[in-house]
DNA sequence: GAATCATAAC
DNA sequence: GAATCATAAC
C-alpha cells in the first residue's frame, strides 16, 4: 500500500465545485464535468467526468458489466454527454490546426472514446482524444501503448454486451486483468496509422508521429480543395 | 566493464574527416575540429575538439597537469582555438536571438568554457556554452549540475598553476575525483543566474530557466535601446 | 553520451 | 497520475 494516495483523487476537484475551474472546465452540467486532461497525450485530450459519487468510484469494468446489473439510465446519460463533447472536441481540434473545417470532420475519423482498463486516477473518466497522439507530455512507451492496445477500452464495446463486461469482477479477476495488462504493456510499438512496428525506439516513434499528424491535419484540407 | 564501448568515441569522426561533417563542423583546421554539441544542452552549446592522437585520448586533468609537464605549445594552441571559436559562438547566438547585437556581446558574461570533470566521450573536448542552460535536451539534474557546479572545469582556471591540475593522477586520485563528483551530483540545484534554490525540483527550474533567457536576452536589446 | 526500464515517494 | 533516481545495454 502507498503511504499517500491523495493524488489518486485529482480530478475529483472537477466533480464536486467544476465552477470553481473555468480554466479547465469545458462544460458541465448537473451529471458530468469536462475538462482538459492536464498532461495531454495528443493534441487534443478531454476527460469525461460522471459526478455522480457513487458512479466516480466504480471501476470501468464494473460500472457497465452486465452481472452487475448495468444501470441503463446511466449509460444513456453517458453516451448523450459523449455526443455533447464531440462538438467540443472538433472544435479544440480545429483551433490548433485552423485549416481544419468543423463541419466536414468526422468524429469517429479522428477521436477514440474510452476507459483506461487500470487507470491511475480513481475518479471514474472517459478519454476523449484525437488519435494522433502528438504531444510533448506523451514521453512513455506506457503512454503510447495505453491509448493504443487493449488497454484502451472502448466504450462502445464495453456497453456492448459482450465479453469485457462479463467478466467476475471480483479480486481474482483484477489480478487476471493486471497480468493480462503487463503483457499488453510489454508488447511493441506500432503506428496507430500505418501499423509500422517501432519495437521499444520510442524516440522513432515520436518523430513518425510527427509525419503522421502532419498527414492527417493537412490531408484534410487538401480534400476540401478538391 | 561495459560490453560494447563504441559510443565512447562518438566524436572520434570529426577529428579523423573534419571536412566529411560540414552540417556538425563549424570550422576546423589541422590541430583542432570545432563542432555543435549533437544534445545541445543550452541555447549555444559547442565542442572543440584537440585534434592531435595522443592529446585527444588524455584526460582533462592530465593533459594541462603541472607535474605531468605541461605541453605550453599545445596550450596557447588551444586558447588561439577558442579566440576563433569565440566569435563563431556569439554569431550563433545572434542566429537565435536576432534582437542581439553581435558587434556589442561580451563573451565572458555570455558563454562558459571548460571541461567536464568525468567526461562520457573518450576524445578530449572543450565545452563552449552559453550560460542559459535553455534547451530541450537538458533533461536531467546531471546536466544541469554538470554546467554549474566544479564538475565544469574552467578552461582557465585548469591551465592557471593551481590545485585543480596539481592532483597527482594515478587510479586512486581517479577514484577519490569519481568519490567527489558522486557528491557534488546530488547537491541542490540552483539557478546560475539569481542563485535561486530549486533543490531537486527539475521541472520548476526548467521553467525559471526560460525567465532568465528572456531576462538576459532582451536586457540587452534595452540596453542597446538606451 | 542517450534511452529504456524499474522503483520509490508524492 | 508525474517525477526523481538508479541501472543495463548500446
Ligand atoms: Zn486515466
Ligand atoms: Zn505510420
Ligand atoms: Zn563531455
Ligand atoms: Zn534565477
Amino acid at each position: 500500500m502507498k503511504s499517500n494516495n491523495s493524488f489518486r483523487s485529482a480530478l475529483n476537484c472537477y466533480i464536486k465545485h467544476p465552477e470553481k475551474y473555468p480554466n479547465d472546465v469545458l462544460y458541465y452540467d448537473s451529471d458530468f464535468t469536462v475538462v482538459y486532461d492536464k498532461y495531454p497525450k495528443a493534441q487534443v485530450h478531454l476527460l469525461v467526468l460522471p459526478r455522480d459519487l457513487i458512479k466516480t468510484t466504480q471501476s470501468p469494468f464494473l460500472v457497465f458489466n452486465y452481472k452487475n446489473d448495468p444501470d441503463k439510465v446511466f449509460q444513456n446519460q453517458l453516451l448523450l454527454c459523449i455526443e455533447k463533447t464531440k462538438p467540443i472536441a472538433i472544435q479544440q481540434l480545429v483551433i490548433k490546426f485552423p485549416f481544419l473545417i468543423q463541419q466536414s470532420l468526422n468524429f469517429d475519423e479522428y477521436f477514440k472514446v474510452g476507459f483506461h482498463a487500470i487507470p491511475s486516477l480513481s475518479n471514474l473518466h472517459v478519454h476523449v482524444i484525437s488519435k494522433d497522439n502528438l504531444s510533448e507530455r506523451l514521453k512513455t512507451k506506457k503512454h503510447y501503448i495505453s491509448f493504443n492496445s487493449p488497454f484502451l477500452l472502448n466504450l462502445y464495446d464495453l456497453i456492448k454486451n459482450n465479453a469485457l463486461n462479463q467478466r467476475d469482477i471480483n479480486s481474482d479477476e483484477f489480478f487476471n486483468i493486471a497480468k493480462e495488462m503487463k503483457k499488453i504493456m510489454a508488447q511493441d510499438m506500432k503506428c496507430w496509422k500505418c501499423g509500422l512496428n517501432f519495437r521499444n525506439d520510442f524516440k522513432k516513434l515520436k518523430d513518425h508521429l510527427v509525419i503522421e499528424a502532419n498527414a492527417i491535419y493537412k490531408e484534410d484540407r487538401e480534400k476540401i480543395k478538391s
